[in-house]
DNA sequence: TTTGACTCTCTAGTCCACTAGAGAGTTTAA
DNA sequence: TTAAACTCTCTAGTGGACTAGAGAGTCAAA
């Protein structure tokens, strides 16, 4: 089609580190449509194509799922017509999405710094009162702090 | 055995709000073993192992897997000999364990804060900027700057 | 003693994100 | 023209964390 599509799968993977079964897994979830497909079967990407793995590999690496990925990428503008209402629509869709993500990731920092706050306390902990292995039966005490303790009353 | 070991399996899932065949799951991987087993192969537990069951669940929801929960919870002294020895080695190794996961939390939280803040970019750079659906092909510019543009130059 | 709830082991299935391989057609360089 | 490299589709396997189900034994109350 257009000479924009330029990319083989082959040199879309060379250009993003990726296995060429992971981008045509990627592919054909929906991920990342190839913008033709050749009289062989090929698929040819354009270059906007090693982007939107990025931001793809980005969005995984903090931990959405591809599923999650493709709501936010698939729901994209038609092609060739414009249909203004549905493009509105499109727009609420796609800000509510972030805004749910950003809260997500919100929260999951805020666990994570929990967990992280929690860990170093047993670090010190332990540091600064070193395995008492007079009459404890634990040797390293800081195991079972760690698995037993935790606000020892109630949950 | 010991008094303590007073909770069947069915108890603590209720106790924990898992599934059984989770908590035999954990079980029989190492993280949650029983303090015995009945003559009739009955597991029954103490009512430690509720707050090891939520100590897992914490450590699991931001990341780690079974697997590195039970490097961390199996590195345990041994029940009634003491062997100073080794329960220094114990010690040690479980420090290690300690640093490298505050370390790769450090890391996951710096990421996710990162990819928190490209994404408020993001939308507030689309909030100031609604659709403008004139002669832009895409109708929501919002998916393709974060699925194409990101430093539009080179990676 | 029978019923129902509970437990056991073992096997198999599910979902996610890939990865590997078979078998076949295509492209490209020598 | 032939060989290597590339691509296709389709099926199956992997690992992690479960979940479901079969078939059987156990326990407590009626």
């Amino acid at each position: 089609m257009s000479d924009l599509a330029q990319l083989r799968i082959g040199e879309l993977a060379k250009q993003t580190g990726l296995a060429v079964g992971t981008l045509r897994y990627y592919s054909d979830l929906g991920l990342l449509p190839p913008v033709a497909r050749g009289n062989n079967g090929y698929r040819y990407y354009d270059r906007k194509a090693i982007k939107q793995v990025e931001f793809i590999r980005k969005a995984q690496a903090i931990g959405f799922t591809l599923e999650e990925i493709k709501t936010i990428l698939e729901v994209r503008a038609p092609r060739s017509k414009y249909s203004p209402e549905r493009g509105e629509k499109t727009c609420n869709l796609v800000q509510d999405l972030l805004n749910q993500k950003i809260e997500q990731l919100d929260k999951q920092i805020e666990k994570m710094s929990l967990f992280k706050q929690e860990l170093e306390e047993y670090r010190m902990n332990w540091l600064s009162n070193p395995h008492p292995r007079s009459d404890s039966q634990e040797v390293c005490p800081l195991i079972s702090s760690i698995s037993l303790d935790a606000k020892d009353t109630e949950s």
